[in-house]
RNA sequence: GUGUCCGUAGCUCAGCUGGAUAGAGCAACGGCCUUCUAAGCCGUGGGUCGGGGGUUCGAAUCCCUUCGGGCACACCA
């Protein structure tokens, strides 16, 4: 269903048409004056310009052919040429009630596209810690977003499984347990299918190895080699890979779940690996690859850069893969199993040249046709209150895990202090509104930007909050439960179309609705759902203080009402769907 | 050095495909709970949109320049 404001605009056209000017200037906006007007129309002062004559006439000539028009109940030019609108009540309640009769809320896209997003960033054998958080976040908004569009979306985590960290752990555990029979070359029998250590052994093994691989050379070494033989396929060696990979996806899956982040595909870079020697031959003999330096390159310049882009590198002086030629095979395996018509990368900003060189490489070298998109959807770093990188009290990393706890047990509080509660029904309550805290926290910023992790302020249920969408969810709940348990019924879905000023408000938020996301899932701004949302938020607000909904005695209206309060409900519930988190009952 | 992003209220951020008086939230101050969850609502104060030029009837928004900051610039991921 066409928007709002592409109707009003189309009306627009007809009258700019009709009047004998081009129908170009003819867009309607929401008003930047709300006092003034709820639309505007400000076509005629960039039309004066073409036709020659003044703003004033143009608008007046516009409006004259306008008089018929049942959307709007005000229509008033303004010097120098501003068209002022505002709706009526009956078109703005017959717009919303059709759109809340949609099951996408008049959102809809010209094409389904099939999209692979690959966000989360998780390497095996390590904890997630802040730096995921906004991978995880942004990539399941914007997972959600496509497939609320109705596209065919695959989410990969895209672990990091195949590098030199499997060689340091192998090393690592030899030290620590020698007499494993992973590491006795005479051994003929099954390896054991329990894991040799647990999750939180496996956390600390690797970086015991990391450090030791910085001072000792000879386990460095040691490591490299115990690298390789696994990627050549050693039984005992893969016989651990397979453990780490288990111990970790089981713990990571929990962590995620967390999270409220799911994964369609748990891929790694391993699952590529299949792909790179015949992709390396094949870019050499096509002669895409030539050597520099040692190294296999394929130089990605192009003419309209205006700065240096290195060349892509696809093999090391060593002969060894690296970044760039498993993002390469990766695309190969996607292509093959997938033939995705957009691929997303939800990663750090800071990586946005190694993703150019990339997308170039595999355009170049014709491992995608110019039919599938590639996307890089760059985010910035989380910061602590002191503008640098979000750390523990005593410098750490923090891990994601502790961070959760950490909002959860602040919301516990709250929720204990303003709420009679069980305790059992607050710890639940807590883990919903904390998600809600984290995720609308890192969600309102733009994603392309730095932002402040203020753990008080996100805590701080006031405000332009994740909770306080939460409670408006609840409020309305709440009204809901009261009305029917007072024995009445809805007598039908009719909105009202005699509406009090702060009911027209909210209405008109909600025939944002499609706008808004549409716009969200064009822009890959997830940010722009949480203005919407809280505008939504703030709308009810003011409608709920002014109006007394169960109080009204005429049955009629407040048939009206409930109904409003039902699709308001919907409108917030389907937004932070997308977002990715939900409303308790009550809290 | 080159490129790139950013600089908006005391703090955290929107707005940036040009429109009227630059918006929220927090913090400060003042009101509103015998009545649907006060985690709320209403109101007040707070800005030379880093500085300077330019384009335009009109610039936070586009262009140039300058200052300040972040980040990236070939065998890490």
């Amino acid at each position: 269903m066409k928007t709002i404001l592409t109707t009003m605009t189309e009306s627009f056209e007809e009258a700019f048409i009709a009047a004998g000017y081009d129908a170009k200037y003819a867009k309607v906006t929401i008003s930047n004056r709300p006092d003034l007007c709820e639309y505007q129309c400000n076509g005629a002062m960039a039309a004066a310009k073409q036709y020659k004559c003044s703003p004033a006439q143009i608008a007046n000539a516009v409006v004259s052919k306008m008089n018929q028009s049942d959307i709007f109940s005000e229509i008033t030019v303004v010097n120098p040429g501003f068209i002022n609108l505002k709706v009526s009540d009956e078109f703005l309640s017959g717009y919303v009630d059709e759109m809340s009769k949609d099951e996408k809320f008049g959102c809809e896209t010209a094409s389904h596209k099939k999209v692979v997003i690959d966000y989360g960033g998780a390497n095996v054998a390590k904890p997630l810690h802040v730096g995921h958080l906004r991978s995880a976040v942004i990539g399941e908004a914007i997972k959600r977003l496509f497939k609320f569009m109705g596209d065919d979306v695959i989410g990969d985590v895209h672990l990091g499984d195949w590098g030199l960290q499997m060689g340091l752990i192998i090393e690592q555990l030899r030290c620590n347990q020698p007499d494993l029979c992973y590491f006795d070359d005479s051994y003929t029998g099954e390896y054991p299918e329990e894991a040799p250590f647990t999750i939180s052994e496996l956390e600390k093994i690797y970086p015991e190895a990391s450090a030791k691989s910085k001072v000792d050379e000879e386990f460095k070494e040691k490591a490299q080699v115990a690298t390789l033989e696994l990627q050549k396929g050693k039984p005992a060696y893969r016989a651990i890979w397979r453990h780490i990979l288990s111990v970790s996806i089981e713990d990571l899956k929990k962590n995620y779940e967390n999270l409220n982040v799911n994964f369609d595909l748990w891929k790694g870079e391993s699952d590529a690996e299949e792909f790179i020697e015949d992709m390396v031959k094949s870019m050499i003999d096509n002669g895409f690859a030539h050597e520099s330096q040692g190294a296999m390159v394929v130089d990605v310049m192009e003419e309209t850069d205006n700065k240096e882009i290195p060349p892509c590198i696809i093999q090391k002086s060593d002969g060894a893969a690296l970044y760039a030629t498993s993002d390469l095979a990766t695309i190969i395996q996607r292509k093959r199993d997938f033939d995705p018509d957009e691929i997303i990368y939800v990663a750090d900003k800071r990586q946005e040249m190694h993703f150019t060189q990339v997308f170039r490489t595999a355009k170049k070298t014709g491992i995608l046709d110019d039919k599938c998109n590639l996307k890089f959807l760059g985010f910035g770093t989380v910061n602590g209150k002191d503008g640098k990188p979000f750390k523990t009290r005593d410098g750490g990393v923090m891990r994601l895990e502790t961070l959760i706890l950490d909002i959860n047990d602040a919301v516990y509080n709250k929720v204990r202090d303003n709420r009679d509660m069980s305790e059992e029904e607050a710890k639940t309550i807590s883990k919903i509104v904390g998600l809600s805290a984290i995720k609308y926290g890192d969600l309102s910023n733009q994603a392309s930007k730095d932002y402040i992790f203020d753990t008080e302020r996100f805590t701080a249920f006031e405000g332009n909050t994740g909770p306080y969408i939460l409670y408006t969810i609840v409020r309305i709940n709440s009204i809901m439960k009261k009305f029917e348990e007072s024995g009445k019924r809805v007598l039908d879905s009719a909105l009202n179309i005699k509406l009090s000023s702060s009911e027209k408000s909210l209405m008109i938020e909600l025939s944002k609705f499609n706008m808004m996301i549409m716009q969200a899932y064009e822009e890959l701004a997830p940010h722009k759902i949480c203005a919407y949302v809280y505008d939504l938020a703030d709308a009810f607000n003011g409608f709920y203080h002014e109006n007394k909904i169960l109080a009204e005695s005429d049955e009629k209206r407040q048939n009206g009402f409930i109904n409003l309060l039902a699709v308001t409900r919907r409108a917030l519930e389907t937004a932070i769907d997308i977002l990715g988190f939900n409303a308790p009952e009550r809290m």
